[in-house]
DNA sequence: TTGTTCAAAATATTCGAATTTAAAGCGACA
DNA sequence: TGTCGCTTTAAATTCGAATATTTTGAACAA
């Protein structure tokens, strides 16, 4: 009587199906990439021809976003793309320090055997992915991209607090937006994937000092070059 | 030409004025303060006919909620009131104190005079506003709720971070929701106001330890009192 | 020019009716 | 008894049209 049969293992964890997610990640991943530019307004009529669906799925889509921070919302006058404000990218890494450093600390206090093996393949598989798509100038490779993105989260897995997680992730969205749209101008020299394995050998060891202090370096040294590349490219405002 | 004359002096700030702003408000209210039970069913036309809207404004209301974790969603199944997992309690309540720590700091390091006075102001209503509205038995007291929160809102304001302002206003909602349930079981004794006061007189003297100390402690306190009410009251699932 | 007013056009929002999908009911059968 | 498979029913989702609001811009007055 109690028991629920599972009918469709299949789809059972794997929702999506309804075109109101299907645009949701569409759009998500458009924003996010720096496809849809900041700023930008996004009609639902076009947005709705350019993603095939109607106005109900597409504004349901917008409305997780606008309550996600990748979209504004104003009422009766629609939504945009959640503009990057520049001055506060600032402010945004020191506050991407602050969490990830707490995270860091529960998730090392709380390590397992399988999260070393995890964190083993990662950088095993990060190390063997280049960054550049080129050589001689910067093309982004998403195949890097989701494996750096994998590595940070699965960094921070073992932290108890799914509200911390989350909180962590989210930032970790807004300030690769701010990448995407900096990256490219400076084919940077500065080797990421050291930095990795430093981070990764410290979290592994228990060396919960040394793992965050190498971690908010990463950030902040990130940070400064998006900055950076920034101020060349005019994004000033 | 780049000057909007106020049209409507009266709707200009304040937006809302579309039905799904308003349904999501009412909503938002019905969920925080425990009038919809927690985990119960949301079916679109149940909810569609109690606060007279359609079902997209409704829908669109549902799916901010489930961006804000007040509401959870599976595709093609609905929605839902967000469960209460008592065994986050305690997780949820040490998350806080780590954020609101922080911000703590943050925010006395920002500080001004129109702040304090501001603080000094919300103590003084609060001194004068009972927690309950019957002396004999615990009736909570909106208006006391609303200067509460607003207080504890206001201490964190002049952190320069939206985002962990942000982050500390969805945790106290969540918290707010578990008090909510198991609120009036033991009446305590406990002198609320004597550490709001001593929070507030250590944040404007700019002592950051020891108002971040009182914080957490304010707050580790209440979350044990209400983690005992629960066990009494049954709330064990 | 600068600013105002009003109607047209563009957009956003909402409704009511289909369309799809999941859940419940029910009988055949091992 | 329990469970598989099918029909029926309930619910969620989506569409297309109708409604409401904002924006545009042309005509006109200061």
């Amino acid at each position: 009587m109690a028991r629920k049969p599972p009918l469709k293992p299949a789809t059972d964890s794997a929702g999506g199906i309804t075109r109101a997610s299907a645009v949701y990640e569409q759009l998500r991943s458009d924003i996010t990439h720096g496809i849809l530019e900041p700023g930008s307004k996004l009609r639902v009529e076009a947005i709705s021809q350019r993603y095939e669906v109607g106005a109900s799925p597409l504004r349901e889509a917008l409305s997780r976003l606008s309550a996600e921070g990748l979209v504004d919302r104003t009422d009766q006058r629609g939504f945009s793309v959640a503009a990057l404000k520049w001055d506060e990218l600032p402010t945004l890494a020191k506050t991407r320090a602050q969490l990830e450093s707490l995270a860091m600390r529960d998730a090392i206090a709380a390590r397992d055997t399988a999260w070393e093996h995890e964190l083993v393949l990662l950088v095993h598989q990060l190390s063997r992915t280049p960054r550049s798509l080129a050589t001689d100038q910067y093309i982004p490779n998403p195949e890097w991209e989701v494996l750096h993105r994998k590595f940070h989260r699965v960094l921070l897995a073992p932290c108890p607090s799914r509200w911390l997680r989350g909180f962590c992730d989210s930032l970790a969205d807004e300030a690769y937006r701010f990448r995407q749209v900096a990256a490219g101008r400076s084919f940077s020299s500065r080797n990421e994937h050291a930095e990795h394995v430093a981070i990764f050998e410290a979290a592994i060891a228990g060396k919960a000092d040394q793992a965050v202090a190498l971690l908010v370096q990463h950030y902040t040294r990130t940070a400064t070059l998006v900055a950076n590349e920034a101020r060349e490219g005019g994004h000033t405002a």
